[in-house]
RNA sequence: GGGCCUGUAGCUCAGUUGGUUAGAGCAUGCGCUUGAUAAGCGCAGGGUCACUGGUUCGAGCCCAGUCAGGCCCA
């Protein structure tokens, strides 16, 4: 008999699959998108719309996509379909950094020996395959864009227009030639670069070195002594180095007797003479003491005759031990205390740190070496000059030992950089170099800065602060793969730079590629441009960071459906020394404003301990995205970025993924309930709206309205976690456990007609459609599934977000069915004792006297509350206090609807029925005959 | 070492201008349901708001320091 019943109730029905499948799935999805070009129809259709920007920051074109690059793709995509979900027009062109020395790298290690031409031609092989690659691997993502036509920084158009802007700063007179020291290796006589070096144990004569102080009141009393493992590079020194706050000594020692056995052995070997007893003051610093005499064989007289900060002896003047010339005294955080005096010798074309020192008190960078590694003759030692300066050490320590500047010797095992392809050991060797003069641009920087919103605000503080400290920007590069550095020099070897020389060459570029710098030679190119006879170019290139640097004018600029300057740049937090910079740069040098109108920075994927990942001991399995697309889905990826604050570090686990996983089955089983819930609405008639609209269903109304407020102010802001928080407490808690949960009786037993089962599939249809397009930035593929099952046709992307309708807003409702949620919970924990006393099993098996301040709700009708609390058996009482006391109900049960009711057994037809279920039966089982 | 930033339940996040007993979802445990069923519902446990000092009648929130972590420099 039951069973007929249950054949008579409007059970949910739909085709919506549970299981997502979505592996499967969304390839499927992909495919339509692709067939029907939906990208190109979303633009067209925004076509009149108010324009948004984003622009996209190349990634490099290696390697296969990982989840920060995910994470960054992902955050793009949602603010471009929440934008154009909001009815803007929001082109998305995506590009790939091609050129630099990665791509490069890897492509020599393959094969040695290559040629210029040979490096350029595999590397743009190299880089082609990978944008290919990773372009299907973002797709899949579910990133729209328009991946037909994306930018490449290695297509001659783009490098043109590189060059174009190069002459533009040509002319500006920001760039300018000078020398600054490289990685050298004497062997290949090339400049490498770090990737290119390999270390090696090596032994080196290291000597301790006396600078005789010639100025200040220390002026003949003492000598500085520093300790060096590269005695070649005292020729080229120019200062020495301090730290400012270490504490440093005057120290008188006594020399000979009883010295060192290294010095000592040394000394025999080469057959010096003994030094004789005698006494040396030596300032060095305090805690290197002990080490110093160790290795020199030096003893202490007595305490310490001064003792002072480093900064006391800044711009102090001490003699070069053999040259005819004075070295400065300068402080500098870089010196330790690990080795050494505590005074380093500073040689500014020899080193990293000596340059940038030697640069900020105006030295100049001396560096008397030769592309072999020989000194020349501005070493100032005509005897040395053409000798290779490995070989040259012993004679600079034997020159040292003459002039009595040699403290001591010793052998010192260290490891030292090699070139990986000739083994020979590497030099660090100034080079004539290109510059783009910062200070010119740096107030017009700083200015543009504050004209841009940082979001997160914070961002502003940070960028400023790097264009403040940073160098001049270094852009040549002796690389092969990368546009060429338009500089050409003159039959004298004089560096030309000409902004209309290099305007030809870029309209030859863009014609035939940046090939043709490397491929034809001095006279064919100087006849190609035009050029005087005897022009000759040489193989440089420039900084990659100027390629990616001039995109919003090789892209947003050429491009007619995009805008210069962008709405947004979008990029992980180290784009503010990075691609922020470079490009803010470039666009205050051309336009002298910004490139972008805000910059949202993210932070990195970290693990759940908060540590980066290849840190992590917990972490070791694979960061590729493809894997969690393969094993989890691209929506589950997605609805990760949508879940967390980007703004900081963004957590990431396994286990994160297991957890998205059971969320999203929660908003996908909503979608299904209401989905079912809707299979015979009669959606299009009018008269479902003024049916009988109950206090849940205006309630829900009230509710479904605050989300969409919510929803869209945060994707307006771009806080996608507001939206996903939002969104699945929506779904969990007011769909879920109350709104769907409380209409089930009325949703399955009422007859399919009764005006409010009508009623609330109007609003179940107005709540699917509202959180089915606010999931679709999101959820880009479920959406979009369940848009199908709909029946509009079209996708779920063209639409708009829907818009908070005020005339559903209902603060009487609301503040109602607040006060019953209160109620609702003091039965619930009755009902909840009454269980486990075995009282009843189900709560429509009790009956239920609910005491308190009930006025407010006895307006109600009682089988609206009934309903509300899902209860068969409701005494309402008042009382001060809130309580409520429950009984096994007298009840009979309803066998269709399941209800304890007293109307059960009246009918005489149906005697297991309650009286609402009595006349649905009834009615039906008229309809049928 | 320097600059910038972060630190609230097992996890992801809320916590308005400092103002009662710090919230939500998920996860966990225990039940109910078997008409959303590889689903759904209820109840419960779980926090020294990183730590230490300070300002205040009152601090998760303001200040100083410490620790841990991140990015960028050195």
């Amino acid at each position: 008999m039951a069973a007929n019943y249950k054949e008579t109730l409007n059970l949910p029905k739909t085709a919506f699959p549970m299981k997502a499948s979505l592996t499967s799935r969304e390839p499927e999805i992909l495919e339509s998108w692709e067939e029907t070009r939906l990208y190109e129809q979303i633009q067209k259709a925004r076509a009149g719309a108010e324009l948004f920007v984003l622009h996209d920051g190349p990634p490099f074109a290696n390697g296969d996509v990982h989840m920060g690059t995910a994470l960054n793709k992902i955050l793009k995509d949602l603010v471009v379909k929440s934008k154009t979900m909001a009815g803007f027009r929001a082109p998305y062109v995506p590009g790939w950094d091609c050129h630099g020395l990665p791509i490069e790298y890897k492509v020599v290690k393959e094969t040695r020996g290559l040629s210029p031409v040979e490096v350029r031609k595999r590397s743009e092989e190299f880089a082609h395959k990978f944008v290919d690659i990773q372009r299907e691997q973002f797709k899949r993502l579910g990133v729209f864009g328009d991946w037909r036509n994306p930018y490449l920084t290695m297509s001659p158009a783009y490098e043109a227009e590189i060059l174009r802007a190069f002459a533009v700063f040509v002319e500006k007179g920001l760039v300018y030639e000078s020398k600054k020291p490289v990685f050298w290796s004497t062997g290949a006589q090339t400049a490498l670069a770090v990737a290119e070096v390999e270390y090696h144990d090596r032994e080196d004569t290291a000597a301790y070195v006396k600078f005789p102080i010639v100025t200040g009141e220390l002026k003949g009393k003492a000598s500085i002594v520093i300790w060096t493992t590269t005695p070649w590079t005292l020729p080229a020194n120019l200062a020495i180095a301090l730290h400012p706050k270490e504490l440093y000594v005057v120290q008188e020692f006594n020399v000979g007797g009883a010295s060192a056995p290294q010095q000592r052995a040394v000394a025999e070997e080469v057959g010096a003479p003994r030094p004789l007893p005698h006494s040396e003051t030596l300032v060095l610093a305090a805690s290197l003491i002990d080490k110093f005499c160790v290795a020199t064989g030096f003893k202490p007289i007595g305490e310490p005759i001064q003792t002072f900060p480093g900064a006391k002896l800044e711009g102090f003047g001490v003699q070069h031990p053999f040259l005819p010339r004075t070295a400065i005294v300068l402080t500098a955080d870089f010196v330790t205390m690990d080795t050494g005096t505590g005074l380093v010798h500073v040689a500014p074309g020899h080193g990293e740190d000596d340059y940038s020192l030697g640069q900020r008190h105006g030295l100049p960078t001396l560096s008397p070496v030769d592309d072999l590694g020989r000194y020349t003759e501005e070493a100032g030692l005509p005897q040395l000059t053409g000798k290779y300066v490995f070989d040259a050490n012993a004679e600079i320590v034997a020159l040292l030992r003459d002039r009595r500047m040699l403290v001591a010797e010793e052998v010192y095992r260290h490891s030292y950089p090699y070139c990986w392809r000739s083994k020979t050991p590497i030099i660090f060797r100034a080079v004539e170099q290109f510059f783009i003069r910062i200070d010119e641009l740096r107030p017009k920087a700083l200015r543009a800065i504050q004209d841009v919103q940082w979001l997160p605000p914070w961002g502003e503080n940070r960028i400023a602060g790097t264009v403040e400290s940073r160098p001049d920007w270094v852009i040549s590069r002796q690389r092969s793969w990368g546009v060429p550095l338009p500089v050409f020099y003159s039959a004298e070897g004089a560096a030309i730079l000409n902004a209309s020389w290099i305007r030809k060459l870029a309209d030859i570029i863009a014609q035939r590629g940046s090939n043709i710098w490397f491929e034809l030679d001095d006279k064919a190119l100087s006849r190609e441009l035009g050029l005087p006879a005897g022009t000759r170019h040489r193989n440089d290139t420039i900084d990659v960071w100027i390629d990616s640097g001039v995109s919003h004018q090789a892209v947003l600029a050429t491009h007619p459906e995009l805008r210069d300057p962008a709405d947004m740049y979008l990029e992980a937090t180290d784009q503010h020394r990075g691609w922020f910079q470079s490009s803010l740069l470039t666009s205050v040098a051309l336009h002298d404003r910004a490139p972008y109108k805000a910059c949202v920075t993210h932070g990195f994927v970290v693990d759940v301990d908060g540590k980066k990942i290849s840190k992590s001991s917990s972490y070791s399995k694979p960061m590729d995205a493809g894997h969690f697309v393969g094993k989890y889905g691209a929506d589950i990826v997605r609805l990760w970025v949508s879940s967390v604050n980007y703004t900081d570090d963004v957590p990431f686990s396994e286990e994160l993924f297991t957890r998205l996983g059971d969320t999203y089955r929660r908003i996908r089983n909503t979608l299904r309930i209401l989905l079912g819930n809707l299979s015979d609405s009669e959606s299009g008639k009018q008269e479902n709206r003024n049916g009988k609209v109950t206090l849940v269903d205006r309630w829900i109304l009230h509710r479904l309205q605050q989300v969409i407020a919510d929803c869209l102010e945060a994707y307006a802001a771009y806080e996608f976690h507001k939206v996903y928080h939002t969104l699945n407490e929506f779904c969990a808690v007011d769909l879920s456990s109350l709104y769907v949960d409380i209409t089930k009786d009325r949703m399955y037993c009422d007859a399919p007609d009764s005006p409010r089962r009508r009623a609330t599939q109007a609003a179940m249809q107005e709540i699917f459609e509202a959180l089915t397009k606010l999931l679709a930035p999101i959820l880009a593929f479920t959406a979009e599934e369940a848009w199908g099952y709909l029946g509009r046709g079209g996708s779920v992307h063209l639409q708009q977000f829907p818009l908070p309708n005020e005339s559903l807003r209902d603060a009487g409702a609301e503040h109602a069915v607040n006060q019953l949620l209160k109620l609702r919970g003091v039965i619930g924990q009755a009902v909840e004792q009454a269980r486990q006393e075995k009282l009843i099993g189900n709560a429509l098996e009790a009956a239920v006297i609910l005491r308190g301040d009930t006025a407010s709700i006895r307006e109600m009708p009682k089988a609206e509350i009934e309903e509300f609390f899902i209860l068969s058996d409701l005494t309402l009482e008042q009382a001060e206090e809130t309580s409520a006391s429950i009984s096994g109900t007298a009840h009979q049960k309803c066998v269709r609807c399941w209800r304890h009711r007293p109307t059960v057994g009246q009918s005489v037809e149906h005697p297991e029925l309650c009286d609402r279920c009595e006349e649905v039966v009834r009615h039906s089982v008229a309809l049928n005959r």
